[in-house]
Formats: C-alpha cells, structure tokens, sequence
DNA sequence: ATGGCCATGTAAGATGTTACATGATTTA
DNA sequence: TAAATCATGTAACATCTTACATGGCCAT
C-alpha cells in the first residue's frame, strides 16, 4: 500500500493529469496564479516534489520531441491514477473535512488587543478586503463560464460560497461591536 | 523591526495572551483540541516554538511558587503584546484574507477520476461528513452562549457561517451532478 | 503500587519558502 | 539586441509531524 499523498501532491499529480502531457512549468504556474495563496507554487517545492512523485512510480517523464531543449513531459502513470483516485476519496474523512482554515478568523480572538479606533479601522479595512476578494473569486466563476468543465466550476463556486459566508460574517461582526459602516468602497 | 509572527505564532502567542500566566502544555492543550485540524498542536512544534518566543522577548517565564516541581509559568511581554497586535491587524492583508483552504474544494476539481458509483459514495459521505462537522461547531456556538468571551463566540460564528456554506455548496454540487439525495442519516 | 494522565522535551524526517543561479526563447 | 519571460533547478533555512523518552501526580 503507497504511502498517502499530502495536501500538495494531490493537487500536484491532479493538475498533472488535468494537463497530461505537460512539462513541470506548467503545474508550477497554475499553482503560482491560483487566487488561494495557500500555497506559493515556488519552485524549491514544485520540482521535487514532482521528482519525489516519479521516484514513486505515479508520473513518468518522456522527453518533448518537438522541443530543441529536450524538456520533459509528465504524464500521469496508471498507479498515479490509483494514487490520485484515492487521494479524492479521502476528503470525505472527518479529518479532512475539518481541516478548514481562515487566518481572519484566527485572528478575531484576540481584538480587545487592539484600541477602539485600529478596531474600527481593522474591521474596515478586512471587510472591503474580503469583497475585494469575492469579487475575484466570482471573476474567476464567471469569465471562464463556457470554457472551463463543469467540475472546475463548482469548485470555483464554492470558494464564492465561502467568501460570500466569510462577507456575512464580517457584517456580524461589524454590527456585534455596534461599529459604524464601513465608508463607501462598493467595489 | 522585529519579524512578523507566523500564523502559529501568532495563535499560540494570543493563546499565552488569554491565558497568562499559564503553563506551556495549557496553549498545546487548547490547540490539540481545537476542533480546526490546521495544527495538532503536536509537543515537536508547541515547546520549541514557544522558547523561540522566549528568545526573541516577547514571553517570560516564571517559576510556579506553589507547584513542587518548579514548571515555568508564562506570561506576554510588552514587546510580546506590540507583536502580536502587528500579527492581528495584519489580517486585513490581501494575501492574509486570501489564504482559506478547503481540503475538499481541492478534490472537487478532480472528481471525473470516479466511476459513477464511486462518485456518489463520494458525494454522500462527504455531505455528512460536512454536516457532522456543522453540528460540531454549532455546539462549540451554543455550548457556552453566557461562559465565553463576546470575541470567542463571534469567531465560532464564523466556523458556523462557513461550515453553513460548505454543505449549501455541496448540496449544490450534488444536484448539479444530478445524484440522489443522500440515504436518510440527518444526524 | 500501579496504571493512567499530566507535562515536557528531543531526534529524525518531511515539506515548504526564500533567494539565488542558469540558460533558452520571445518580444519590443 | 536588449529586456522580459519561460523553464528548471539548488542551497540554506524554517517549521511542522511522528515517534520516542522521561518523570511526576493521582485515583483505585
């Protein structure tokens, strides 16, 4: 039994197979572009973890005929598939499921650290950084309406879900500490 | 210009905050147990961390008069206060409000991997998985209305309005995959 | 007195980031 | 042709987990 695959190397071997076949580059990138910051995409992990991944027998390199540089192409071996198959599965886990994380939400423990006025200005300033973000997340729902397959849209929908939730919430907490509205900025 | 807290050090040092003087195993206690799976709270990352803390003067250590063993109470200094006040309002940052996960959002894009069965399974399971966890929060919510602090119960209600917006997604995703409603189990 | 929890810690390993280096290709 | 971008990689470092070790306290 193959060992599990970690968080990244799902999401690697996956956009690995969503390509096949393509050259380490390309998984790097989307990573980079991805509007969650989650992970870097850097190049110090990328690289070997996809090394780390062909070491495993799960993607197999054969060299571009049509490139002078003799760059690599990845492709996704029949036990990746495996690999990638139950890695999917394991997200119906407790574990998994709960394995959420808002770095906002963390840091709304510890508030009465700040004074009333940087509470004001804190509140303000995550609220319209929140819409701002939703703003992007519903941008990457829709302009890639047709083009996309349907699986990358509802899980681009749920990151809407969630910031629109995380949007709501801050409201509630805005009108919880009895604070003003947030002025203007509908953007 | 001291370095900014990671996100960790800026939990576990907010933990000292609402706690002091407490011992060591007291912040390690609370994150083990907290129902968000980011960190374990594991003994390898709690006690170096906090005595990297130490070193760079934002905590002190006392020795416990009345405990025979002389364990070390801690406390956050002034320089530890100012730190972790920079460590909060940073979360209006757009790279800090943009680093949500979700482990099953991650999968999502890779569903197609399932025969249809499978996906079903898949579907259902992680619906009730997600409600498990739903119900999970809530009680964190309404299990100590009056006892907590007002910040506590206003960040349990953000883990509710996201855990909320997580299973309306998945409903949603199930009936855009058109499957069957989940068997019975509305624990 | 002993088994279980409280409390602290270390060592080894996995994994991610930053910063740097390199060369090829495309674009202005 | 110069600058930007594509593409790949390494080295040093930071941080987190797992697994193990240790010793005190407490209830039966």
């Amino acid at each position: 039994m193959a060992k599990k695959l970690s968080e990244l190397e799902g999401v690697a071997l996956g956009l690995v197979y969503k390509h096949q076949p393509c050259t380490s580059y390309a998984v790097r990138h989307e990573l980079e572009q991805s509007p969650s910051t989650r992970w870097r995409g850097s190049s110090g992990s990328i690289y070997p973890l996809l090394r780390r991944l062909e070491e495993r027998g799960l993607v197999e390199s054969t060299p571009d005929e049509k490139d002078g540089r003799g760059r690599q192409l990845l492709a996704v071996t029949a036990a990746g598939v495996e690999a990638l198959r139950a890695w999917v599965v394991a997200g119906c886990e407790p574990d998994i499921v709960a394995a959420v994380s808002d770095p906002v939400r963390s840091r709304l423990y510890f508030l009465e650290l700040l004074s009333d006025a940087a509470l004001s200005q804190f509140i303000a300033e995550t609220e319209s950084a929140l819409k701002q973000y939703l703003t992007t997340t519903r941008e990457h729902l829709t302009g890639r309406e047709e083009s996309a397959d349907p699986l990358e849209h509802l899980a681009n929908l749920g990151a809407v879900y969630q910031a629109e939730a995380r949007v709501r919430w801050l409201e509630a907490v805005r009108r919880a500490l009895k604070l003003g509205e947030a002025a203007g900025r509908e953007d």
